[in-house]
DNA sequence: CTTTTCAATGTGTCCGCACACAAAGGTAGA
DNA sequence: TCTACCTTTGTGTGCGGACACATTGAAAAG
């Protein structure tokens, strides 16, 4: 509505040019206590904000042009790593009119090998900023560490280490997740049935942070509930092995009174396949995600729901906000964030 | 990553200037074939993509001022319709770099004499676009006729209108809603209770559009559904009343079984309320959307989930989408949307 | 053949900002 | 006093697009 403040505005009220204004916003020294104090003034008065459109505009004639490193796993086309990424990339799109360069760095999500390898390289290249999915923690903290000797900027996606100094994390919190998922399962199923909770096993691989703070919640959110629900802890195999299949039915048989069953982590479509081949019906599960396994099992009505993360927005929001930041400086307030959380049922997939 | 075509190289390449080119582009007209002929190939060979930025900071220079009238149901603080009016002010906020005025027209969501005599004032006052929230179907496509004449755009919030032209719906399905919140109640209640669905008692109006169709959908899940539950359809009243309790005392009284109230409009909290009043614990109560008597029962447990609309989404959506429309002209296909529904908990709310 | 007319096309200016560069003011050493 | 040198300040240019306006060219009218 009204309108806005501009630089030469500025200039004119505090009596100085245009230039000296600029260097004061973007603190770029050279500027005398009284030019600044002018300038400090009429900043008091009336709140100034860039326009971002001139801003991008006249970034382009700089010439300069920011080099983005995105370090995250690989993923097959449609679990969870592939929908961070194409986050990542529809934010790319997006800001298309600035121009930005970008690669990216895919490292194994279950070798720390690979990832210590993968940042090893990052570590060494030049770059405006870098985008980290923090799946090792050590290995993060180190690159972490050696980004800000170099005074490089990065941003977390998918969870935040601490003694690090991101511009930004975007993640949500997974300890709600695992009381969402408790409710949830608690809900949804007969008081007077089992609930199991099914975690990974995986060869020389220990638990990821994310899944191991979920299930804490999980197993928190009984503990805590007068409900008396019994939980039964259980494996299953990621991989795609006929033993994978043979161990979930053995795990049920001995489990026969088992209502429901909450994945901790975005592979409940394989659970789903297994329960389902094995002909039992009437188990409530619960995963994360929608990944594209996961959309089809809800879409036939053997998942019941999903927490999801949004990957995506994760993604988005990471470029997004860091493109803020390399532009203007400010380190806003909305750099680091817990996003919401959505629950998934057939209806609103 | 790639360079974007600029109105400049596409001139270049078809061998015209760049005023053709931007005549094309706009299509406003006076251009040869053999122009029109030679840009068009040029266009076909490699993709355009407006600068939003450049565009945006053009626009100012033309001096030209856009101006929205939105007309939607007033509210008080922090319930649905203002909901949707914090999303519309953080667009406008948002693209105060363009210069916008704006206005808003607010009517009496019950009244349709309020409405009609609301969007006279609107049909007759002459600006760039209208927003306008759908509550009172003929009353809307009324007005939009009247707009259509004039060659005004309008964008819908919350619903639509058939029979108009609107150049944008930002919604969700009603439908969904109420199926969700069927299946919901369907899960979280013990399968030997009964399930009440309330509907809001006003003097003098009939229900509104959006709860008929959620009311529907959730009778057709029950009827659909092989659970036999038992459905009983009640009244309560949205005025602060204490007839409202004691009806809803006597409702519970003469249906011991009741094991979950499912709420069709945003005013769960007024039963949420009644129902603690009244000492009646156990009893799952599902409504809609984040206000803040609502957000308020969920805190304190006696709301057990909410479908949100995401009122503020929609809101936002609207302005942004009518601003690309009316700046870039292209109707895009993001402006016809059934967004998202979310389902919120306590833990993530 | 000249003048008018008008569609088609090209040119120039500005939007607000970022930054290079030029200019001005001040201090110190010769 | 003058030059050298540094700090502070001002000016100019261009980013890509939008549009007003100037220009061209060819057909129509005189």
């Amino acid at each position: 509505m009204e309108q806005q403040l501009t630089i030469k505005q500025i200039a004119q009220l505090a009596g100085v040019s245009v230039g000296t204004v600029d260097r004061v916003l973007h603190n770029r020294g050279k500027v005398s206590d009284k030019a600044l104090a002018a300038i400090q003034a009429v900043l008091d008065t009336q709140s100034y904000k860039y326009n971002i459109h001139t801003s991008a505009v006249a970034f382009k004639k700089t010439g300069k042009s920011l080099h983005l490193l995105i370090s995250i796993p690989s993923s097959e086309k449609g679990e969870y790593w592939d929908l961070v990424k194409s986050g990542l990339d529809r934010a790319l799109r997006e800001y298309g009119d600035i121009s930005i360069n970008y690669e990216y760095r895919f490292f194994d999500q279950f070798s720390s090998l690979s990832c210590h390898e993968v940042f090893e390289a990052v570590a060494s290249q030049s770059c405006s900023a870098v985008i980290l999915g923090t799946t090792f923690i050590e290995e993060t903290r180190e690159l972490c560490c050696r980004l800000d000797e170099r005074g490089v900027p990065y941003v977390f996606v998918d969870g935040s280490v601490p003694g690090t100094h991101p511009v930004g994390t975007f993640m949500v919190d997974q300890s709600v997740c695992g009381r969402l998922l408790a409710r949830l399962m608690d809900g949804l199923t007969p008081a007077d049935t089992d609930i199991a909770v099914l975690l990974p096993r995986r060869i020389g691989t220990q638990m990821s942070n994310n899944s191991a703070l979920r299930l804490q919640a999980f197993r928190d959110f009984f503990a805590e509930n007068r409900s008396g629900r019994v939980i039964q802890e259980g494996f299953f195999s990621v991989a795609n092995s006929p033993d994978g299949a043979s161990e979930l039915d053995s795990f049920l048989e001995s489990n026969p009174r088992i209502g429901g069953i909450a994945v901790v982590i975005s592979a409940g479509y394989r659970v789903a396949d297994a329960v389902s081949a094995a002909g039992r019906k009437g188990i409530v599960i619960g995963g994360f995600d929608i990944t594209e396994g996961n959309a089809r099992c809800v879409r036939a009505g053997t998942i019941d729901f999903l927490i999801n993360q949004h990957p995506d927005r994760q993604g988005f929001y990471a470029v997004e906000s860091l493109l803020h930041y390399l532009l203007y400086g400010a380190p806003d307030k909305n750099m680091r964030q817990l996003l919401p959380i959505d629950i998934v049922f057939l209806e609103n997939l």
